[in-house]
DNA sequence: CTTCGTGCTGTATAAAAATACACAATTATG
DNA sequence: CATAATTGTGTATTTTTATACAGCACGAAG
């Protein structure tokens, strides 16, 4: 698949949401509009040249003859993170497993990334080893005691129970084989990568 | 909603599947070739009817201006199946709970159903209260000694670990203040309604 | 400096698609 | 039975849409 130009990227990146919001595919002089040109020729050499560079499919002699190569549907989904290094950003692309098609919104607050998990440190919260987790990051989110959080402290990324005590925060497993994680704010570094909203569990681990 | 004719009901069927496949609506002379109409009015008069009916939406001076009023991505999804009733047929109407969006291939060989877990005699599975199941049915199928499946003894639906030894059954639950159900084949009504191919827990049961 | 690829303008035109009108056979439905 | 709704045929006509051809400007590459 060769590189698209900036322009290039920009315009397929327009038919793409188009085809999401109206699951209809525009015609020339739709995008003819949306990019403020003055010919209709100026869309067509675009749509041959992603074409060519196998990003699309021109059906000819069709209206509205487009069909992206990529599925739309792979488009969608969420990104699924393994076991993510110390001090490294989660969504790191080389810690990324894949893309499972779940909708987000099917998790009520909304997830933004799954997230495997490693370990039994939860057992007895029902999260064993393997399970995907879905988590939603919000910046400057605040969980409240009891919740099921993604955390890392000193660069370590780690499941807990959350709980909060004045300025004492005790990261508590679900599993008497483990011991309480508890931070020192004024000497750890304490990061919240989000809340846990979902738990999903397939084929090989059950 | 009205209520469409067969014929009503064909067409609009054959114009969603021709869409989930090409992700494009057909045009009226596409119809009138997929029906054999010898007249594009045939098509037309259709497509007008199934829009005053409230099933699609047309906007008209637009090639291939087709709107189904269903979101295509509810009708893929599974039905989520509640407290069933001893005796009565897993998917009968009155037991689901609803439809949620979710890829039946995301769960490998394929779910057909979500069942919602009550009680606790799986916990140490990682199965809690709450939790949805992705079932598949099988016809014929015959579960591996250990695999966790959703059977029925005398019409009483119940998810637990499968065991065979020669004749004699057990489903054993994963939890210790739980007993066995042995089952007696030459006494006891035994269907298998599926294997537990995924787990799903979202929102609320965190 | 010349040539190529990209990113356009501008003008045409043929094909595809929507859609109107007139009319007929069959099937409900009151 | 009479009437309306459904399910069509057949023919036209206008819009939409795809698509060809002739150029131009600009930056990158040889």
């Amino acid at each position: 698949m060769d590189k698209l130009t900036p322009r290039q990227a920009e315009i397929l990146a327009w038919i793409r949401t188009r085809m999401l919001e109206d699951s209809l595919p525009p015609t020339r002089a739709e995008l003819m509009k949306a990019f403020d040109f003055r010919s209709p020729n100026a869309a067509e050499t675009h749509l041959r040249m992603l074409a060519r560079k196998g990003y699309l499919e021109l059906q000819n002699g069709t209206a509205r003859g487009i069909r992206l190569h990529e599925d739309l549907s792979e488009t969608m989904g969420l990104p699924l993170v393994g076991r993510v290094a110390a001090g490294q950003p989660m969504l790191a692309e080389e810690f990324r497993e894949g893309q499972l098609p779940v909708d987000p919104k099917l998790f009520s607050p909304g997830a933004d990334y799954l997230l495997r998990v490693q370990g039994m440190s939860m057992r007895d919260a029902g999260i064993l080893d393997g399970d995907i987790l879905a988590v939603r990051h919000e910046a400057g989110f605040t969980p409240q005691n009891g919740q099921i959080v993604v955390a890392r402290v000193n660069g370590e990324v780690t499941v807990k129970r959350w709980q909060r005590k004045q300025s004492k925060v005790s990261l508590l497993p679900e599993n008497p084989d483990f011991s309480p994680i508890e931070v020192d704010l004024s000497r750890d570094d304490l990061q919240i990568e989000g809340q846990v909203v979902g738990l999903l569990r397939i084929g090989n681990s059950l």
